[in-house]
DNA sequence: GTTCCTCTAATTGTTAACAGTAGACTGTGA
DNA sequence: TCACAGTCTACTGTTAACAATTAGAGGAAC
């Protein structure tokens, strides 16, 4: 009962309703691949597999098609997303222009106290095993060192701007399957770059080297994609 | 490639649902003034006003969350959203991210059809007489040329992110009273000369040209907030 | 065989009643 | 006067039943 010893930390912690569970159960079945792209989102089918009614589900179905994970038509129903080629053009150039302005802004805003959890990411990176880390990790890692840059930004906007785009983004991170150690360092190397340049709070140097990191991760995802079918991963 | 004159104009034509209609009328208060920041959106006052029941009320009062007019606390309630110096600063930044990103892509990809609805809202423009212009209307041509624009990017989830924006520029735009002539034969000429840039397909010129475009609507907008006590316009 | 219509089943949109929460409002004691 | 319980009220979150719409299956006309 006592979930809140004197004062711990003042962090406001939001209040959960039932359509923040809904909406994180729905997504993890969709990055984790239980749903794939044109799966139809029938709301009774999941309001009566989670156990709650229709009213959190078309919340939840709602937010889900702000973040770019579902499509909804009226009177029709949500479908999964299926994402094709000119939508990773499409994510992919909307994210440059959102992470230039985000490192300018952090160059201009960010306190020792924003950049601490990009620190903080680069060090766990570096104490995991290689042995025992996972495409999946990393992904995570990786959204969320970016994810740590937008807050350092200070500029909720644009954070927001960033959320819609987050989750479509974290699907194609985990479309490769390998984990090559040169990915491994130059993941490393490349982030702390990023960590780097916002310190020295040069804008112009800051946003020339997002724009070569965006453009580095679009240009192995294309490959990539070229490689391996890209329709695979449409609705079969 | 005639796009299919058999039958003409069909359009898909979105079927609208009663959220649809209260999105319209709240945001047509709130652009209106009739509600203004920090007023509370009790959902039964509303459903009671507007003749639905409060899950229509409730989508629509999200969807407004979205459009950044409503801000919304678990339990607490919705209330209008207050603006305020730095949320100009905001707005206006992440605007001209995305602008230079739309203007970029309509260089690329516009065809001739995409730009004649800029040609026609210019036409339109110069055909009101001066006398009975309004500020309103010129704000409404205002969105609806870079509405136009970003549609002409062919590119979904920019125009959704300048959907996000959209209404909180419209709020700036209203703030005005005046209308001198020198502001309207400068709107007619910044514009005609955006769509002249797209035309000549030189991306670093269209950039350049859009950068100052909204660089000059910021600073007329910080110029005005310094002379009219900006803190007017937040709840009183 | 094709085209059109009708009907039906599946599914979404809408409503109204119920449950739970946050903030205001009392009254009490120093 | 202030601080602090407990209670109350107004509101949001949730539910389940009802209404409207769509897509598809079958059947009749040609």
């Amino acid at each position: 009962m006592s979930k809140s010893p004197l004062i711990p930390n003042l962090q406001r912690r939001e209040r959960r309703v039932l359509t923040d569970d809904v909406a994180d159960s729905i997504r993890e079945a969709i990055l984790s691949g239980r749903l794939k792209g044109g799966d139809r989102l029938i709301e009774d089918e999941l309001a009566e597999s989670l156990n709650v009614s229709r009213g959190p589900i078309r919340q939840a179905i709602f937010r889900l098609e702000q973040e770019g994970l579902v499509v909804h038509e009226t009177h029709r129903g949500a479908t999964v997303a299926e994402v094709s080629v000119e939508d990773a053009a499409e994510i992919y150039s909307l994210r440059q222009a959102l992470e230039r302005l985000a490192i300018a802004s952090a160059c201009e805003r960010a306190t020792e106290a924003d950049l601490a959890p990009l620190d903080a990411i680069l060090v766990l990176f570096q104490s995991i095993p290689r042995s025992s880390i996972t495409r999946r990790r990393v992904a995570e890692l990786d959204i969320d060192f970016h994810d740590a840059l937008f807050r350092a930004s200070h500029h909720g906007r644009l954070c927001r701007a960033w959320e819609a785009l987050r989750s479509q983004i974290f699907v194609f991170l985990l479309l490769r399957d390998g984990l090559p150690d040169d990915y491994l360092t130059s993941w490393y190397r490349d982030h702390s770059r990023l960590l780097q340049v916002v310190r020295s709070r040069d804008k112009d140097l800051a946003m020339a080297t997002i724009e070569e990191h965006i453009g580095g991760a679009y240009a192995r995802l294309l490959e990539h994609m070229a490689q391996h079918d890209v329709l695979r991963i449409q609705a079969s």
